[in-house]
DNA sequence: AAGTAAATTCAACAATCGTTGAAATGTCAA
DNA sequence: TTGACATTTCAACGATTGTTGAATTTACTT
């Protein structure tokens, strides 16, 4: 048994990361005070600026904590789809599975941690202060990577129109995160925003389709 | 010259609307002090409390004055597009783009004040917290018409994939309005989140496209 | 057992928060 | 001018905010 310290030591500063999480998911950034979080955690006022420096150093390391975790997985994903696909690349759906699938149809979403983590990204997404550089800093790189093999499998695809449908799939995905309960009230309970298997499953070929119109599948 | 005072009075209290619309659309609820909104208004801390009641009145209030504008464009969108129809009702192409150009395709983002409040819906709108109650109460009836055009035009549809597409279109407008330039830095500046009219164009046929591949147009 | 550094607690700081009574000013009719 | 009412200002309230220096406790090594 290697290294006991940091199997039991700390608790203290993951439970403030966890409550931090769903709190700044909830409230987003200013509705939230380090009072709150160190209540929710049990845990002395001072530790979170201990830990994590100040407020803005709590709520990028809540970001960055998972930012890296999911981007593993979206990689991998991507990988294995053009690993299985034939000299021409990977087809447009199968590219939309990747960049989705390890999002909202695996295990994930059964971790309330995670759905937290989700319902922060949505919010930060939409906000026009945080949006563009966070997004930017945390998920710009593998983004990319996915974007070139879009640009493969539609070759006629203009730029911007390519730049566009990602935009718009980028909305729908975080509204959907977002778990706002809107959708369970407009369909009156025919749709719901807890079934991210379902929304999963209508996202991939709603995308897909919109991708192919503007973009000249073939 | 009939009520002279209503046309140049209430000039502070509509002044204190524009400003808290640009800093609740920037900062979100938490993040704007009564005091930035007064010194932005330049006018004194204790007015706002008094001609909204309180900070949240104030909020509501923002919120309230264009939803009812913005509304009314919609429905005359859609009920035009609805006379111009044969017996069968408007296409899906019609009944979308009567849904986005009232908001996308008009004058209305060429005035800053409404730029700032579809920046302060977008938000609203992916907060966990307020979005749910708040687009439901402010848009909800207006959207339903828009659902019961969209079943007409689409009879074959499931009631689940109908509302999980217009849950995505409501994402992909939400996060264009957010105006967070995070396109723009993603696809170094082939996209430009000031292109509204770009947005328009390329939001059309992609929805459209989506909801017929879920929804079997055929 | 002694020593060292990390982790945690305590107490307090100045600054800012939303709200509100009371006073002052403005507007308009009689 | 007087009176009534809406608007605006002033000053202050208690509560909450993020942060920090110093003291204390814990964990681990030597």
């Amino acid at each position: 048994m290697p290294k006991k310290t940091e199997n039991t030591r700390p608790r203290r500063k993951d439970r403030i990361l966890d409550i931090a999480e769903s709190l700044f998911a909830k409230h987003a950034f200013d509705g939230v005070s380090m009072r709150m979080v160190a209540d929710g955690a049990e845990v002395d006022l001072a530790l979170a600026s201990y830990h994590f420096g100040n407020k803005r150093g709590l709520f990028d390391a809540v970001l960055l904590r998972r930012a890296e975790v999911l981007n593993t997985l979206r990689q991998e994903a991507l990988e294995k789809c053009q690993a299985e696909a034939d000299e021409n690349g990977p087809s447009v759906d199968a590219i939309i599975d990747a960049f989705l699938y390890p999002l909202l149809g695996t295990g994930l979403q059964e971790d309330e941690g995670w759905l937290h983590y989700f319902e922060l990204v949505a919010q930060v997404n939409s906000s026009s202060e945080w949006g563009g550089q966070l997004m930017t800093k945390y998920f710009d790189p593998l983004v990319r990577q996915f974007m070139a093999a879009l640009k493969k499998a539609l070759p006629n695809a203009d730029e911007a129109n390519l730049y566009w449908c990602y935009h718009f799939l980028s909305g729908a995905l975080t509204l959907t995160f977002a778990h706002t309960g809107r959708i369970d009230q407009l369909s009156d309970g025919a749709a719901r925003s807890e079934d991210m298997r379902g929304a999963y499953e209508r996202m991939v070929p709603f995308v897909t389709a919109g991708f192919k119109a503007l973009c000249g599948s073939k």
